[in-house]
DNA sequence: TATTTATATTTGCCATGACAAATATATAAA
DNA sequence: TTTATATATTTGTCATGGCAAATATAAATA
């Protein structure tokens, strides 16, 4: 029998990281008086450096199922943050922009997610950074290939 | 302005991963045909490994909210794969015990977390993956400290 | 052209996650 | 002992995550 310890489990341990980060960066969002969640800031992060995506786009480079997608963005939509345009050519699709609005508040969440940032990664130096990226990449690309 | 780039963000690369990870481990359980999430097989782990926790220690030691465990508890407990008792000296406490049909789920749920396991770190040595437990551990002492 | 197949998005269902409020019981204080 | 406070658990609400089914439109094919 393959017992599994999760005291030395890596994915029990990225399993917490995710989850406390996330609380952090919740936190802060909150103290800020911003009404927004953390995987809405996902969005608006992406349209600000890439605007008039697709749903479909959107939930693949975000890694989030389309149709989870398709709510978060409705909110976001009624929020205000982005419009949500038909495109002409194949009706079918939609387009995603972000708004005047959505820009300014993505702004203040720059802020908020470089804090939360600080905050979770303090006391590790640059190249352990680095090399956690590079090791957390390979463990994506790895479930990736698993999931294809 | 502090921008943040994702791409080189820590935090971004370990909340992938868990999405990931979580994924992984849900389609295994699922070809298993065990009828079970992620996150009940992290009750049924701990119950098994010290039986007769109350809903707060469970709570506590899985980093999930007392709301949340109280509902799972619920699920498993309908499921027949733990048992709640209250407790007699105060009965405000609930205790929580593994039953024989969850100690044989348990077993098959170890397997499955093996296999995602060696899905998920094919390919990194020993000795990245400990250091990865090391800094990840690091990251979570961090973020407890701003919680607090 | 009519029919089938593929693609983009949406909706429904159930589980989890965060947070606040409610409930029950225990303990401390007046 | 009565009242206030603390603790353990539960319930309610809303957002997200996974999956399947439904809907709308486009593209391929008979």
């Amino acid at each position: 029998m393959n017992k599994v310890n999760l005291e030395k489990s890596v994915n029990h341990h990225i399993a917490i990281s995710a989850i406390m980060i996330k609380r952090v960066f919740f936190k802060i969002l909150n103290d800020n008086k911003l009404d927004i969640t953390p995987e809405q800031w996902n969005i608006l992060y992406h349209l600000n450096e890439s605007d008039g995506m697709t749903i479909g786009k959107l939930s693949e480079i975000t890694y989030k199922d389309f149709a989870n997608m398709s709510r978060m963005t409705q909110k976001l939509e009624t929020a205000g943050f982005v419009e949500k345009k038909r495109e002409d050519i194949d009706k079918r699709v939609f387009k995603l922009f972000i708004t005047k609005k959505g820009k300014k508040l993505n702004d203040q969440l720059h802020q908020c997610a470089f804090e939360s940032t600080n905050i979770a990664l303090e006391g590790l130096e640059e190249e352990a950074r680095e090399i956690m990226i590079k090791n957390l990449k390979h463990v994506i690309t790895n479930t990736q290939k698993f999931l294809k």
